[in-house]
DNA sequence: GTCTATACGCTGATAGAC
DNA sequence: GTCTATCAGCGTATAGAC
């Protein structure tokens, strides 16, 4: 499908999704519309149904390629330390705030999750699941090699941050960038308690 | 203005403004309609207009109804330790997310700030101020007389608090109540660390 | 793959009678 | 204060030509 696009670089459909992805972050699910992606690629409407018939396929697009992108991520930081694991993920945060990305989509999906359609929503515990998942193993890890001290479990842990980076990078909004860093700089410390 | 219905009780207007924080709460402002509440309290919907002729005028009320309502609650507990104030701020999101109320009113705003209509934005912007500078000073109060004794800053510590809890209330809806539970067990264990 | 054109439903909102 | 009636606008989605 599309190969002449695929060659030149990068197909409409994945410049839809990547655009997909920028509004929902920046505006939400439900403001952002299809006009909004067929302006900025200079097609109509209709063009941006034939790839995505309904607005939910392309939720559901959305979901699975910031999720694939984050496998990808913990991938090539594979062998890192857990500090340096964690770091990543906060870092990823930080330049969601410092780009003008309102929502993470966590938050995104979250904000709205008793209005999703059920392939949505699928895809939004798909996601919610892996990072936490994830966070929970690398702070397991760390604890075990002494590189993290913190006394509660890893599960709780990982539960508030997954809880307050989203929150954070919402209310981030009203309060500045310099509120996120504050935040930032609290998690960081749950790692190593004095 | 409905005299006869404030003496039976409880005037229609008070009661949209109580419908329409249910709905925001549950699923969320641009989801809300004034259907929901005409249905709810077997009217039609431009009587709802009649009280409240923009929908942001409706929901610039339930912001300041649920920021006069937690105010209420903190002048009730001004005698109480610090301990005890903060165990109302976690009560109260407690009671969300064990009645359905799938929001706050923190969440329900920063979740689409940038859509907000400037008289919502400044009302959300007072709301959260409201809940953080009475944290902040309820943290400081309890660390200094010796009942807390976290190392942090308290403004580092509201900031945390006011984003876990609107997130944690979030994502609670993807991985259920006992994710909740924990993570405000967390929060306990930041105000005493080992 | 993209277009024009259009249908459709829904929601916010208003006018005016009662 | 509540009603009936109605509207305009928007967003989703489709049909069919090119």
């Amino acid at each position: 499908m599309a190969v002449h696009n695929t060659i030149q670089g990068v197909s409409t459909r994945d410049k839809i999704i990547k655009l997909g992805r920028d509004f929902i972050q920046k505006i939400g699910y439900h403001s952002f519309r299809y006009q909004l992606i067929a302006k900025e690629l200079n097609i109509k409407n209709a063009a941006v149904h034939h790839y995505f018939p309904a607005k939910e396929d392309l939720g559901v697009a959305v979901i699975e390629k910031d999720r694939s992108d984050f496998l990808d991520l913990i991938e090539a930081g594979k062998e890192q330390s857990p500090r340096e694991k964690t770091e990543v993920l906060l870092t990823m945060y930080a330049n969601y705030c410092l780009s003008g990305k309102n929502l993470c989509i966590i938050g995104a999906t979250t904000s709205i999750y008793s209005e999703l359609p059920p392939k949505m929503e699928k895809a939004a515990n798909e996601y919610i699941e892996t990072i936490e998942s994830w966070l929970i193993d690398v702070l397991r890890e760390g604890h075990q090699n002494g590189e993290f001290r913190f006394e509660e479990t890893p599960e709780n842990l990982a539960a508030v941050w997954i809880s307050t980076l989203p929150g954070a990078l919402q209310v981030a909004q009203a309060k500045g960038a310099g509120f996120f860093r504050g935040v930032l700089e609290q998690l960081r410390r749950t790692l190593l308690p004095a």
